[in-house]
DNA sequence: TCTGGGGTCCTAGGACCC
DNA sequence: TCTGGGGTCCTAGGACCC
């Protein structure tokens, strides 16, 4: 019998705040939506009882929530606390999927000898997240991942649920269908407009059914078959001259090399996003004759890729530009001949072991990257 | 003061090849 | 003389997730 436990961080940006500064406990902690454009990225729960949520634009939070405690996103915090929340499980199975963030898929099929009933190493699992690293988190326990992951939705917060073997359909047949991962407000408009609303509607059309559920269980089956690196970024003001779009776009591409050289990957495609005040939103995309990760290479293309598409004089609120098709340069051709590569690659370490250091602004190169002058 | 930023996956049409 | 059928790659858009 397979046992998949599914563990999900209760408001984990927010929890992360709360440890990392115990004054925040028990506040309404907001984390994001600060600036004009920005939305809330996580709310601690005594945030929510406002009506607060992820994804809310900030006017609105602060609207629902004057007394809330806005602090920034801090990404990478956030990170290194997730890697400790994996280690934490990877203790307990040697099948451990990281899912997102803050979610991950423990494999607990088999390891009852060692480790006594899944429910109990389930428990144990969620209690030493809480004391090692202080942090709240809930978890669905089933033979199916998908049902662990529904039932860990359903236990939070700081809930455990726990599906016996042989009764999956009882406890899924009277939920919501948009509590079926992958079916989002269109899927969940289409069904409702089937007179389909609950999992049991569903699986009375066995066609349908074949079709969701199918879609759901490939879901984790799909694992990153591929893999892409990008950066965008909400303009202050939205932006009409092409020369100013550029020297924003510069920044984005020193953004997205940077990381691909960090993480040694080379691109053989290379994509431009723009969306227009109106959220009109395009992508225009180039496959490379020969794979790339240096600054200079990406931005010729998609500032190529942008002069060919953007629409003159209409104003431009993002852009973006993202790296795909992506190889790792640890077992890739040389594609420059071999010196010639050598001392690009000695040439952007050393650019980018300054910026590292002295940060961003320490050292440019020659394409206008000063926004603003 | 409408609507972030990081992604993955799917679909569908056209080019091109055999 | 019309018009097959399979496969792959590329591109664009969109749904969805956290």
């Amino acid at each position: 019998m397979a046992w998949y436990l599914h563990i999900d961080m209760d408001a984990f940006f927010a929890s992360v705040e709360q440890v990392l500064d115990p004054s925040l406990k028990g506040k309404p902690v907001i984390v994001g939506g600060r600036s004009g454009r920005g939305v809330v990225t996580s709310a601690s729960y005594e945030a929510r009882k406002f009506g607060v949520h992820s994804a809310m634009p900030g006017f609105q939070a602060r609207k629902l929530c004057p007394q809330g405690i806005f602090v920034p996103n801090r990404r990478r915090v956030y990170s290194e606390f997730s890697h400790k929340v994996f280690a934490i499980l990877e203790q307990y199975s040697p099948e451990v999927h990281a899912l997102s963030i803050d979610e991950g898929l423990v494999d607990l099929t088999g390891t009852d000898r060692l480790l006594g009933p899944p429910l109990k190493t389930a428990d144990a699992i969620i209690r030493r997240i809480e004391t090692d690293l202080g942090l709240p988190s809930s978890a669905g326990l089933s033979s199916s991942r998908v049902t662990a992951k529904i039932a860990a939705t359903l236990a939070k917060p700081r809930g455990l649920i726990y599906v016996p073997a042989g009764s999956e359909k009882d406890f899924l047949a009277p939920l919501a269908v948009e509590m079926i991962p992958g079916v989002g407000p269109k899927t969940h408009k289409a069904l409702n407009q089937r007179g389909i609303k609950t999992i049991e509607d569903l699986l009375a059309r066995a066609e349908l059914a074949e079709r969701y559920l199918d879609l759901v269980e490939s879901t984790e089956r799909r694992h990153h078959h591929d893999h892409s690196i990008g950066n965008e970024t909400t303009l202050d003001q939205p932006v009409k001259e092409i020369s100013q779009m550029e020297k924003i776009l510069w920044e984005l591409v020193e953004e997205v090399g940077g990381r691909l050289r960090r993480d040694e990957f080379y691109a053989r495609c290379l994509t431009v996003k723009i969306r227009y005040s109106n959220f009109q939103t395009i992508t225009r995309s180039r496959t490379l004759p020969s794979l790339t990760c240096f600054d200079k290479e990406i931005f010729e293309t998609v500032s190529a890729l942008l002069r060919e598409n953007v629409i003159r004089g209409r104003a431009v609120r993002l852009l973006g530009v993202s790296a795909s098709a992506l190889q790792s340069s640890g077992w890739q051709e040389p594609l420059l001949n071999r010196d010639k590569r050598k001392s690009f690659e000695q040439l952007y370490k050393g650019i980018d072991d300054l910026r590292r250091k002295y940060g961003e602004e320490a050292i440019g190169a020659a394409t206008p990257r000063n926004r603003g002058g």
